[in-house]
RNA sequence: GCGCCUGUAGCUCAGUGGAUUAGAGCAACUGCCUUCUAAGCAGUGGGUCGGGGGUUCGAGUCCCUCCAGGCGCGCCA
């Protein structure tokens, strides 16, 4: 089992404060969750905890005797080398690098399992994420939400968490209706006949293809029946079309679902009638104006929203309430993490209102809200225009910069920032793109391996890694778990590129400075060695690239 | 008007429950390919961390306020 130096260290020096306490030099309380961290400067040590800092005030002692006190009783482990009380009150820990060299065949022993955490025990969770109306073909921020989901996602699986992947279809509701009537117009217009499309309909131009297509491939059968029956005909092959385009974007951005959930099974399942019954039951349904409320403003939501317009129609919430009935009471998830654009943002007070409505603890639902992408290209903004219907699609970005750089792209961002993406900046980079960087890591690994296929390190000692690039290399290796369990804890992926980052910008040096197969005889040891650091610089490599759905190159 | 998010190098962005001397990529400039991939390496220049207050031994990070930008605030989803 691999030794987490964090974790440890957190934990000695908890021990360290306790022991501290038994032994009177410190006085009785409680004892915080010591701060671990890594210094910014490496003659600072490997970790480094402020804990004597942020006890001053409660020990009421001078920091420094605080850290003495502490770094005096650490339990010595075989992984540390140093512990040394810095002023005003740091207590800096240094890794054994004999220790450092071992931790090699513990990642290789592990191979594609290195990294994996029990953090999540087998806890169910659900990701939710991109769920784009199949109205059209996706844009650019569908993009950055599959980048997110689908990394989350990814790093959850690693921690240990039961992971499903799923795709909610909007395939009922107005907007639907509105997609059917314009491909109605589009297909009757493709044989001929003056059919304008509607109103609020969809103006792009792929609805025209669309409608072609059917032309083409149905004939005029559609126009010989009532305009009713035509609809309903025309709607599974429309959805179908759509969902389809949806699917081969995902899939080339290297996002595959678990579940497409779809929102009309709700109905047909009597799910939402089900549920409403069962707001009824518990008071939360009002008759107001006509319509049927969902009478959200009684669990913490500022106003009501409506289930069921005067029209008859069901609103969104409805079906919404229902969806996370299913996902929640039916389907037995722990947790559900939805990845939301910030412009559904305002739709979190009224979800958690629902949670509470059907006895769901709201903290098990967790939403992800990122904020929009602006696409630029020579620096001016690229508006998309409502009214014809012109976008840029997120296959059209894919085909201009590729998936993988696209892809590192949009992770690299923490949700929160709003982000800019210059696609004739991004395209023109592509060749210096950062995930080229990480990828040519691999790529060069993969080229020193197959050069040195006829040498069987299996028995190389990796006590002769000494050299500062071949230690800097292990230390950053070692932190990977350390990046999964944040990335997991704050549900944030976008530490995955940097870390991935760091550790191609610690393997290029290295490659530099130390010579991996030499030729001569004398330094076989020392050439097994290193393959064996590089082999496992790949397995860390690979899987950080894997966590973030980008390609692990054998050679480019 | 109210709510959420953001403001860090020329550009795009990191900066982990405050902590030791602010980072990366790109762009600019200077060197480095007769041995494992130069999509690489080594180095240089470049920042009042939006402004102002406050808390703290210590603030890019927390609080207040102002300025600027994005997104919401429907019987649309």
């Amino acid at each position: 089992m691999l030794v987490r130096p964090l974790t440890e260290i957190q934990e000695l020096v908890r021990e360290a404060i306790l022991a501290a306490q038994g032994d009177g030099d410190l006085p009785a309380f409680d004892v915080p969750e010591p701060v671990v961290e890594r210094p910014q400067h490496e003659e600072h040590g490997d970790y480094a905890t402020t804990v004597a800092l942020q006890l001053a005030g409660v020990a009421r002692m001078p920091p420094m005797r605080i850290a003495e006190a502490v770094a005096s009783r650490v339990t010595r482990a075989d992984f540390i080398a140093q512990v040394e009380v810095v002023r005003p009150g740091f207590v800096n820990f240094t890794l054994d690098e004999g220790w450092l060299s071992r931790q090699v065949d513990e990642i290789l022993a592990l191979g594609d399992r290195y990294a994996n955490l029990e953090l999540g025990q087998g806890e169910k969770v659900q990701v939710e994420y991109v769920s784009a109306n199949p109205t059209g073909p996706l844009h650019v921020g569908a993009g950055r939400n599959a980048a997110i989901g689908d990394g989350l996602a990814n790093v959850l699986e690693a921690a240990g968490y039961d992971v499903q992947r799923e795709f909610y279809i909007n395939d009922a509701g107005t907007q639907m209706r509105v997609f059917m009537n314009t491909l109605y117009a589009r297909y009757a217009q493709a044989l001929g006949r003056d059919e304008p499309i509607p109103d609020e309909g969809y103006p792009g131009a792929y609805m025209v293809e669309l409608g072609d297509l059917l032309a083409s491939q149905e004939g005029t059968r559609f126009l010989d029946m009532p305009r009713e029956e035509a609809l309903d005909a025309l709607y599974d092959i429309g959805l179908e079309a759509m969902l389809a385009t949806i699917r081969d974007d995902l899939r080339l951005m290297g996002v595959n679902y678990d579940r497409w959930f779809s929102e009309t099974s709700l109905y047909e399942d009597g799910l939402v009638d089900q549920v409403r019954a069962l707001l009824e039951e518990k008071g939360y349904i009002a008759h107001r104006d006509g319509a049927v409320w969902f009478v959200s403003s009684e669990l913490g939501d500022e106003k009501d929203n409506v289930l069921v317009r005067s029209d008859g129609e069901p609103g969104y919430m409805a079906s919404d309430i229902a969806y996370h009935y299913d996902k929640f009471i039916l389907r037995g998830f722990d947790k559900v993490i939805n990845v939301w654009g910030a412009d559904h943002q305002g739709h979190i007070p009224r979800m958690k209102a629902a949670m509470r409505a059907i006895d769901v603890d709201p903290d098990r639902l967790v939403i992800i809200v990122y904020q929009l992408v602006t696409l630029r290209r020579g620096g001016e903004i690229v508006r998309l225009s409502k009214r014809t219907g012109d976008i840029i699609t997120l296959r059209d970005v894919l085909e201009e910069i590729g998936p993988d750089a696209l892809r590192f792209l949009l992770m690299a961002r923490a949700a929160d920032s709003q982000m800019d993406l210059d696609l004739d900046l991004a395209k023109e980079q592509s060749s210096e793109n950062p995930v080229y960087y990480v990828q040519y890591a691999h790529a060069r690994i993969a080229s020193i391996l197959r050069y040195a296929e006829h040498i069987d390190y299996g028995d190389g000692d990796v006590s002769l890694l000494q050299h500062p690039a071949e230690l800097a290399l292990i230390r950053l290796m070692l932190r990977l778990p350390e990046v999964v369990e944040k990335s997991v804890t704050s549900l944030s992926p976008h530490y995955l590129p940097h870390y991935a980052l760091e550790l191609a910008g610690t393997f290029h040096p290295f490659y530099k400075q130390c010579r991996v197969v030499s030729s001569l005889p004398e330094d076989m040891p020392l050439n097994k060695a290193r393959l064996k650091l590089v082999a496992a610089a790949k397995i860390a490599l690979a899987r950080v690239l894997d966590l973030m759905g980008v390609a692990t190159p054998e050679s480019m």
